[in-house]
DNA sequence: TCATTTTACTTCAAATTTTGAAGTAAGTTG
DNA sequence: CAACTTACTTCAAAATTTGAAGTAAAATGA
């Protein structure tokens, strides 16, 4: 297991104790670094955070689902939702929102039919460039982004419960944003 | 901007220059960080990673969809792939795969049918219990898993340039597994 | 200036992926 | 051994995503 782990991965040594990648024992919430200092071997290859990425994704959808339902949204999905947070409190074009979160063009625009079909956003032609439509939030898109954000506040909460959680979630965030742009230079220019 | 973002968010002192959760500028894969030191108020809040968490897994699976395509595979797509590299080298039972990914019991029956047709798995029934499937890479399943590595490798290199990259990547992977747990156990408990 | 190309987006149909309800067969329990 | 639970499968419907083709406006260039 470590020996196929070594293959294409790579070392690095770490603090946290009896912690793979490969494989999840039922690991509690609790804090586990800075309280031992054992030095292990882990491995982190860009598919263990590429399946990590997946599942994490997945939970997040379902739960955006299950809130979304206590609100009561039925007309629109976790989907459509994620595209209203993209949008957020600017009003931009159809271009700069696919740019926003590396959708495709087409699927945009059905989701913005829908979108718009519900009452959540506007869509107005630009002055300058009539092909270009120009996207916002309606007071009823912004209501359900601001509810959602509150129902996420919790999360907020127990992800970031003091400076060395906030300076993790920082790193994720950054490193994520850094195989984002190493995976989308390698689609389009090939690694 | 700024203001919205603290609404629901946590703030964190940082070391890196000019970079905010919430717009995208073209930053290059170049190293910002250990170099100069300004210190500037960054916020992460999990709806920012989960953006970031969508994005790019959207990027990593049409990646895995081209490097599929140059290999040559028709008769499964990206998703089957990632189930693959699940099972990885070891028997399980699909109840065991669910846990892995977080997939959705008849969700897996369907890909596992489409992998066994094309002969990527095994599947044969637990001596212990008959209901209990247990399920294994074929050598033709295996193959594919080894091409996938290899062409991962350049990934993993460009992204693990030293020790400080491998940090990161191992507090990232962290970080998510906690958001995993976090978003998990709010689903079936309720925060 | 006006044909040509490019850009910005939409539409539609098909493919893929996901869900949910309903099954089946094998174990487990009272 | 009847009733229940577990481990999975099947199927149909829904949601999501893709890709090809279209439209209209803007930019280009001869």
């Amino acid at each position: 297991m470590i020996q196929k782990l070594l293959h294409e991965g790579v070392e690095v040594e770490t603090s946290i104790d009896g912690y793979y990648a490969a494989d999840f024992p039922e690991i509690t919430t609790e804090k586990q670094s800075h309280r031992h200092h054992p030095v292990h071997t882990v491995v982190v290859t860009h598919f263990e955070l590429a399946r990590m990425i997946e599942r994490v994704n997945r939970r997040f959808a379902s739960l955006l689902r299950t809130e979304m339902t206590k609100l009561g949204i039925e007309d629109v999905g976790p989907a459509q939702a994620m595209v209203l947070m993209a949008i957020g409190d600017v009003e931009l074009s159809v271009g700069e929102l696919l740019d926003r979160g590396h959708y495709v063009g087409s699927n945009i625009s059905y989701y913005l039919k829908q979108l718009a079909d519900g009452g959540y956003i506007d869509r107005v032609a630009s002055q300058r460039d009539k092909r270009s439509a120009r996207i916002r939030l309606t007071e009823k898109g912004e209501q359900l982004c601001a509810n959602l954000r509150d129902a996420g506040g919790a999360y907020n909460r127990v992800l970031a419960r003091d400076a060395d959680d906030l300076r993790n979630l920082e790193i994720a965030f950054q490193t994520l944003h850094r195989l984002e742009l190493v995976w989308g230079n390698a689609a389009r220019y090939g690694i």
